[in-house]
DNA sequence: ACCTTCGTGGCAGAATCTGCCACGAGGCAG
DNA sequence: CTGCCTCGTGGCAGATTCTGCCACGAAGGT
């Protein structure tokens, strides 16, 4: 008996071929999607072009939705790692305002790719609503990196909440405006947006 | 060959009947899902207990997630109202931080229903994420709303956005902190999150 | 009173998602 | 290297959600 990781994908052939596989399908869908549109795609075309069975589609991701999700899903982690990461002393705002910085990097430079993700998401009506910003979830897990940072037990308060929340929002309004098409210079943008969460600490 | 009402639910007796089915419906949904989950009741379940039939269920509302929904379109309902009924003088952040608090009391007077319902919605592995906050489509609404008040046409600019984007965001938080009773002075409180946004319009 | 409009219910079917089981490749001692 | 265990995969059946189609009957207008 090994130790009890419960979710790490480690260093195995089986977990690298698996991950890999995982990855394909997703791309694959990813590819479809843009191609013909969310909505007339199934389950069993991105199956059928991944060259898996839909039964393991459904082990790889929650639901169809669920594959839509992934670069989300990615960018946080992103967001924690780097937070995670962050020099002890610096401030909460400073932390947020780089992380969305960084955040921001990202998004640049996958531009083409996130805008047609984009565009693929607002032609579904199963999509429009629902899959824009970060979900509450994440919200929480970045809070609790914060109050990690300077060893605050308890609850976090209301203004700790407020400021990543407003944080994530003006990412999300930048993004949108961003992959619109709508801004000259994008990264100082985003900071200027960004930065108008420190007038809430006071 | 009347006027061209496209949307309306005008004073007719079928309407009417149409809409008391409506609501009859999805109140029966509400009290099930409180009672047994939402995971643990099929569409069946509510038209059995509703007296009517599947298809006519799916004609009043799009899915059964879309029952949770019917609350949140309400209140987003009275914001919009408020909004166009404001003073042609007051200022924007003035604007909604009162219909925030409109929204506010609106939620304190049904706080054991409201509460029920998340409870709902935080026990469901498919609800969880993507059922909490205004949906941007809503925001853009708001916006919308806020710029014919005084009568700008054109793009919103992004410190708009991003006031109205504050405001819903703060209000999401304040309701979340509300219905977990981590709250002693409600609207006070929420008022004075709500406050923070006016420090963004520099 | 007649005709039109339209909400309702029933049916068939597509599509998503899950539980179950057997097969086979990867991984682990001995 | 060999045998055994682990576990990812695929196939199958079934539940569930959602939609297109059509007929019936009540509401509404002439």
């Amino acid at each position: 008996m090994a130790e009890p990781e419960g979710s790490g994908p480690i260093t195995g052939l089986r977990d690298l071929k698996r991950e890999r596989n995982r990855v394909l399908t997703a791309e694959t869908a990813w590819r479809l999607f843009i191609q013909r549109g969310y909505d007339n795609v199934t389950v069993a075309d991105i199956c059928a072009a991944a060259e898996i069975a839909p039964r393991t589609f459904h082990r790889y991701f929650a639901s169809k939705e669920d594959v839509i999700g992934e670069p989300l899903r990615y960018m946080t982690s992103l967001v924690s790692e780097h937070i995670a990461g962050a020099p002890a002393g610096m401030p909460d705002p400073a932390v947020l305002r780089s992380a969305m910085h960084k955040l921001g990097v990202f998004v640049v430079e996958h531009r083409d790719w996130l805008g047609a993700l984009r565009t693929v998401i607002q032609n579904s009506a199963h999509l429009r609503e629902g899959h824009q910003g970060v979900p509450p979830e994440r919200e929480q897990e970045i809070i609790a990196l914060l109050a990690a940072r300077h060893g605050t037990s308890g609850e976090p308060s209301w203004q700790q909440r407020l400021q990543v929340a407003y944080a994530v929002t003006a990412f999300r309004i930048w993004h949108d405006e961003f992959l619109r098409g709508k801004v000259l210079d994008p990264l100082a943008q985003l900071d200027e947006m960004v930065a108008t969460i420190e007038l809430t600490s006071s």
